[in-house]
DNA sequence: ACTCTAAGCCAAATCGATTTGGCGCCACAA
DNA sequence: TTGTGGCGCCAAATCGATTTGGCTTAGAGT
């Protein structure tokens, strides 16, 4: 009986194919036993009339939510945090997660920065996605003491046996950009970064600092002040061409584009008289002047990995293991200088040696 | 009896204070006839238990869901999306919908591009927020045959007489811009945008064809291919630049920086030969070179506002008509001309008249 | 023919919060 | 003393799907 109700019920299903809801319900999960042709039969009643099971009723019997969160990064400076995050990757990276959300049967829930553990209480999630995690992050604390699963992109420092993460393989993408640089030339290689503590940035001062030493160059490593993006870029900029370098490594986007215009600015040339890439790509880097030589985060795999980690989890399986996103390197005009074309080439096809 | 239960139920608050579970969903909902002795002592030991209802069985018996859905603009290409995306703007709108449904205590539930009606029915969820609507968009349609409420971000102008939408007021905006340029002196204003139906194009579009029929020019209007961003925008610069304006107004983004480049390429000197404005302000307009008069179209408050409607909608009230979100320009090199520093400063303060 | 098994189906309990309808009890008026 | 009404509280029904524990019935085995 299907009267005026706006959404069939399981019963209105059961009904219309002359079974039980019990069985409406064993053939839609695909458990208990029903015969073949009463199975056929209720799924296409279930079909024609567009039935749905009602999420709620569904969560509340098996404690489930089927619904993930995802935590953006966000400091204390909101509107500094969004134009951090106002990058290719972060959006990318949301919107992949949403899509591989979506095939897990899953729905993505955004989250505020969360102040107290009742914030999170709030919400019914099966667990979550946490975005560059600071070291003892507190929003994966608070995920712990509710026993939430939690799975972050970039891993926490102060937990290496923490097997629950997904990241960009930034040793191998450093490395990458490194060995572009000498094989375009360059001898005095320098990065410049920032101080802020997520992995991201930490794994790849630590990567330079560790090539620098195989090498045997002299490190020239230059933090920007996290605060006050656009003054600070210019300030850490000048402070790191000063040094002299004959190309920079600069993996945040703002910097990497204020260090082009600072150079401009002194007359120092690119990529004549200095290379510059940046380690995470998009719209900016293509379209900046030189076009930019940039690491391919891959931000669709690296949204699709976490998703399926978190699920893993969720569902009380064993990790693997952290997934390391593989990278690619685009070199462009910012690190080819017109004689040394063709020994750039080969660079382009170089990879972190994982699959 | 709290045993080793890992969230209390409302069973668990109702014997630690010794009443019934309805007594403490009545203290809870501010419902019914509950002493005030015993409410207080009820309200203490839910905060102290740390209770929170379980939203599965709240929504099941209300048949709300306390959640809404962003949906964000998508084209056909996804990639191509989502560099179109990938501004200060969307993020920020994003990240102020998630604070201010929070606020409302709602949850904020991101969808992918949806394919077909059940997409959408698979979520449990009050109503939905359509960012920049095509004309008869789909995603609106599918939010109304399911009976749910639905408030757009951008107007659908094959829609005249619906009062649920928000929107900066981009009339007020290009005036804004295009009498800035006439201040500083400029004759031969163009604009330079998109092929695409959101109404934010289309509006800006209007706005300014009315403004030159109003001040008796001609108009000079190029449009970008949607597709390609990169080698349309070029195209449609060099388009534009053959016209030989003296001041370009270009709401998108790309373009606007599109632009700056090939002027540079084609010895056109910003702003000394050419003043050039953008519609959408961010991190990039800041610090381009030069740096670039924009439009703040203040996200965070279209985001609220938006919510704020929506919650409204979902509610049953009624609508007080369109919200428009007033807008400011911020005038920066591209527009300031050595020689008409001081004209063009009252610029500054320049906003459009709705409050 | 008689048990025994298992296939096929269903009734009822369950998840946790909300809401309806009503039961006592006390105060006050008749 | 007896009615009347309101206050404070609660038992039970309800929302919709899942799952447990049977109950039939058909077919195999002896």
């Amino acid at each position: 009986m299907k009267t005026s109700r706006s959404r069939p019920r399981i019963r209105d299903v059961a009904e219309a194919a002359g079974v039980s809801e019990t069985t409406v319900s064993h053939v839609l999960n695909n458990k208990g036993r029903v015969d073949a042709a009463t199975r056929a039969r209720v799924a296409e009643v279930a079909e024609r009339l567009g039935y749905r099971p009602n999420s709620n009723a569904r969560g509340l019997r098996s404690g489930r939510a089927d619904t993930i969160a995802l935590l953006l990064p966000v400091g204390a400076d909101l509107a500094l945090s969004h134009h951090v995050l106002a990058v290719d990757f972060y959006l990318s990276l949301t919107m992949s997660c949403v899509e591989a959300a979506f095939e897990h049967d899953q729905a993505l829930l955004q989250l505020p920065p969360l102040r107290k553990l009742d914030d999170l209480r709030r919400f019914s999630i099966d667990g979550g996605i946490v975005v560059d995690p600071v070291p003892e992050d507190p929003r994966v604390a608070m995920f712990q003491r509710l026993g939430l699963p939690v799975v972050t992109v970039g891993r926490d420092i102060t937990h290496p046996d923490d097997p629950w993460w997904v990241a960009a393989d930034s040793a191998a993408s450093t490395s990458a950009v490194l060995d572009h640089f000498v094989a375009a030339g360059a001898r005095r290689v320098a990065m410049l970064s920032v101080d802020i503590e997520w992995s991201w940035f930490a794994d790849a001062e630590l990567a330079y600092v560790e090539w620098t030493e195989s090498h045997g160059h002299e490190p020239m490593l230059v933090l920007a002040r996290p605060d006050k993006l656009d003054s600070s870029a210019a300030e850490a900029a000048n402070r790191l061409l000063d040094l002299r370098p004959d190309a920079v490594y600069a993996p945040p986007q703002w910097l990497a584009t204020g260090l082009l215009r600072v150079a401009r600015e002194r007359g120092v040339r690119v990529p004549d008289d200095l290379l510059v890439s940046v380690g995470v790509d998009s719209h900016l880097a293509r379209t900046s002047e030189p076009p930019l030589t940039a690491v391919d985060l891959d931000p669709a795999r690296t949204a699709s990995e976490a998703v399926d980690l978190l699920v893993r989890r969720i569902e009380g399986r064993e990790s693997e293991g952290p997934r390391l996103i593989p990278v690619a390197l685009h070199p462009r005009a910012s690190t080819m200088r017109a004689d040394v074309h063709v020994t750039a080439g080969p660079a382009t096809r170089r990879r972190p040696a994982r699959p």
